[in-house]
DNA sequence: CAACCATTCAATAAAATTCTTGAATAGTTG
DNA sequence: CAACTATTCAAGAATTTTATTGAATGGTTG
């Protein structure tokens, strides 16, 4: 027979395990990885994870159960992004927590950075001194549309899957500071490698444009 | 066929989600939230938590596996603890996540804490104040050991088994305030009734004695 | 070093999670 | 309002997680 108190523990704690629970899936982790960018459609999701759409929406419906994702319609499709700045929060200190204490984490990204041997990384301090002097070329590679939806004072925008082609817009005398969503995200690593081949004086910003919204740093936002 | 990105992300993310779905579980989550108060044996764990010791010690091995509690030896007994800070600002950072979007969560609480008609809970700043001023008795009410591991500065312990007996100890003259061990922990509901009861001012600290400590207020221990 | 004790392991059954497939649904647009 | 289309649902098989039981382990103590 249980007391009034273990009870109430049980809820509780059965309740807060739905949240983590939720969280506690690879292909979920992505997406809330990704919805942090800014909201996006299911079939988006789902081409950028490598699921099918009917599991990527199957795993959206347990992060809405969850509350940690909310829908809005807009035309034909419909959007889903983050409830709040919290479940990035929660997502980050996980992330943080298994950084340290994961020796498998930290293995993949060594080896996956090591493929690539760009310098040191840019700090977000010494990033926003440049922006700030302004003898800097502050490149986006991500998307365009999250570009659009925000990105850093005064970077310009050059997706990845675009910079050879556009390579020339940009100058060999300035240094380039290029960035993309965060820590988990590579396509800043491939920017750098591609510009410094060419000759170019490239660095790369790999803390990407949330935290930098996060730390209040100026930012910006077109249309 | 995979990109290396692809599988690099699919590592990451599998790996990061373990973490995540340690967590993921109601008696583990207990288990955090008591192992956030100090080092305790898998014989003291089962019986908080209500398990069977086999149980209990295969949910611990899975929290190990996760690198999130640590073992010690003393004596016969092994004690389990969190590897770090991390893994309680982790917790806490899901906890506040669950308890900001979760109605169950919510209702649960306020329910519980209703059946008590106890006031409103003073702040950790008033506290402060009152404990600096000298005139509150600051009164403990969790078992003695966790007491003796740290407790707020000029607490003074009787554990809530102990209170009805020892109530003379204190001062019906002086305002008191009772705590716990944080927002979960419904003790001090109990102390606080029983005290109004018998005619003491009596009021609740409901952060409790960790989020007291890491804000960096004045703590000491014994022994 | 033998006896003891806390803890872990192993095996199993029950329950929950996950992915796939193909059909169903519900907004939107012409 | 009919056709279209993005998204969801439903069913089922495969895998993983969980609790229970009873035996095994391995460190400590006399």
């Amino acid at each position: 027979m249980k007391t009034a108190a273990r009870k109430f523990k049980d809820t509780v704690y059965a309740e807060l395990s739905k949240t983590a629970k939720a969280l506690g899936n690879p292909h979920r982790m992505e997406i809330i990885d990704l919805l942090a960018q800014g909201p996006f459609t299911v079939e988006t999701i789902a081409r950028y994870t490598g699921m099918t759409i009917a599991n990527t929406s199957q795993h959206l419906q347990v992060l809405k159960n969850a509350q940690l994702v909310a829908i809005s319609r807009k035309g034909n499709y419909i959007y889903y992004q983050l409830t709040g700045e919290n479940v990035y929060a929660a997502w980050t200190s996980l992330r943080e927590l298994g950084m340290a204490h994961n020796t498998a984490v930290k293995k993949a990204i060594d080896h996956y950075r090591k493929g690539y041997h760009n310098g040191d990384a840019v700090t977000a301090e010494e990033l926003l001194d440049k922006v700030q002097a302004g003898d800097v070329i502050v490149l986006d590679v991500r998307p365009e549309d999250e570009y659009h939806r925000g990105h850093i004072h005064r970077a310009i925008s050059i997706p990845l899957d675009q910079l050879q082609e556009r390579i020339r817009e940009l100058s060999k005398k300035q240094e380039i500071v290029a960035y993309c969503r965060g820590s988990l995200c590579m396509l800043v690593e491939e920017a750098v490698t591609l510009l410094t081949q060419q000759g170019y004086k490239a660095r790369k910003f790999d803390d990407g444009y949330k935290d930098w919204a996060l730390r209040g740093y100026p930012t910006a936002m077109t249309m």
